[in-house]
DNA sequence: GTTCTTACA
DNA sequence: TGTAAGGA
């Protein structure tokens, strides 16, 4: 059995030694939320071989120009892909098991033209892509476009055509 | 060890 | 804006 990485062992200025980083550096990410170690009995901080792997990972980010919200930001979601993925693990597996233990063939799922799962009866076939613009409401954003391609040579070096106001308007 | 405040680039 | 230092 091999190191936990996720132990709390390390104080804050063995922490900061291993990172390269100063103390109150740790400190300020630790307040902002970006790295938050565990904390000993008291008010100390623990550190763990992950925080500090994480805590690296700051320190790469912040120098390729990322501020510190952003850094934050990121963390944040990458938490949530970790989260949702195990998730996912949990549903393909109960879905699995749920399907083995009660086979039902008079439903059929299919993708939908923007990605959505549709149900259909066996032998259906989705909506025709047309039907699905249509549905959707996209067709006056297709009209605008082909009004927009439409335009005289001349007025495109006068503005941008993707300004906001100006398709608003047509 | 902690938090708060301040200085500097 | 981010880091480091000093004091309580």
């Amino acid at each position: 059995m091999g190191i936990d990485v996720n132990a709390p062992i390390f104080v804050i200025s063995v922490a900061a030694e291993l990172a390269e980083m100063h103390p109150q550096t740790l400190r300020q990410y630790d307040r902002l939320g970006i790295v938050r170690p565990s904390r000993a009995p008291g008010r100390s901080r623990r550190y763990s071989q992950r925080d500090i792997e994480l805590l690296r990972e700051v320190q790469k980010l912040s120098q390729e120009g990322v501020s510190l919200e952003g850094i934050k930001r990121i963390m944040e979601l990458q938490n949530q892909v970790t989260g949702l993925r195990q998730r996912v693990v949990e549903l393909s597996t109960q879905l699995d098991e749920a399907q083995r233990r009660a086979p039902d063939r008079s439903r059929v799922f299919a993708a939908g033209l923007a990605g959505d799962v549709v149900t259909l009866s066996r032998g259906q076939r989705p909506p025709a892509a047309a039907t699905a613009v249509q549905q959707l409401g996209l067709v006056s954003l297709m009209e605008r476009r082909s009004r927009l391609r439409a335009l005289p040579a001349g007025k495109s070096a006068e503005r941008n055509y993707a300004d906001d106001d100006y398709v608003q308007s047509l």
